[in-house]
DNA sequence: AGATCATTTCGACGACTGTCAATATGTACG
DNA sequence: CGTACATATTGACAGTCGTCGAAATGATCT
């Protein structure tokens, strides 16, 4: 590892900001967050994914729609205790961030969990399963 | 808010809400987002984890700590290009999130990162890989 | 075309978030 | 104890977010 050294001298930096990177790092799976050097635009990419995520209400929404296997938009101002058009706004940034499918079905909207966005999601954050 | 669902009509909510359980399911993996019902609390507590990620400078804090496996604060604030106070709030943040822990050394804070957090979140998200 | 119903968009509002300068707290050393 | 420096807290401000009612759009059936 670096030089954590108990010791407390002078200036600590000297040895933390650039090694590890390569040298010690017990083999990192994946590559963002956990990778070695995480690019602005990465981070922000990420952070906008992570956000759409990042809701209470957003988060039931896609345990619903993952449960159900698929869902009409119509049921959801119901179970999830708020108005319609706050649900569809819910949706549409799930859809945007990729992690929902909508797919018109006569007048009603239907919406799919798309699996393999979440798995990228995992992977994004370092995945220590790999 | 009338009440939806119920129907003189051909709702479609027949067929979507129960299911999953029916037929298919590949046997989900882990508990939380991809499992059956999760609760109002559950949902809360994962969107605080997720928010305390979803930020682009904590990512890059998580991503710089993780890659020099440990890091003085001091050096944070030219890293990131934020101020000093902007870097401890952000700093806070983390560790009440649990992703890093903080550790005092002479005048100095250094900050690991919590992996088995991670991967805790990781598994939340209903991790595809277990 | 007109009627009806599902969904989206618009407008507004309160709450929360990221940011910094200024100040306070804490830690070590003389 | 007093000084010096690292970090945390406070206060303020602009920007974003979640929410809803109202209105617009889209879809289907007569």
């Amino acid at each position: 590892m670096a030089t954590p050294a108990t010791a407390t001298d002078s200036s600590p930096s000297a040895s933390s900001l650039p090694s590890t990177a390569t040298g010690t790092a017990e083999a990192l799976c994946c590559p963002p967050l956990l990778g070695p050097s995480l690019s602005d635009d990465a981070a922000d990419q990420l952070a906008t994914t992570l956000k759409a995520l990042a809701d209470p209400v957003r988060l039931k929404l896609v345990n619903v729609v993952a449960a159900a296997g698929e869902t009409c938009a119509c049921d959801l101002p119901e179970i999830l205790d708020r108005s319609q058009p706050t649900v569809s706004h819910h949706l549409s940034i799930l859809v945007k961030a990729g992690v929902l499918e909508r797919e018109q079905r006569g007048k009603w909207a239907w919406f799919r969990l798309d699996r393999d966005r979440l798995t990228q999601i995992c992977a994004a954050l370092g995945n220590p399963d790999c």
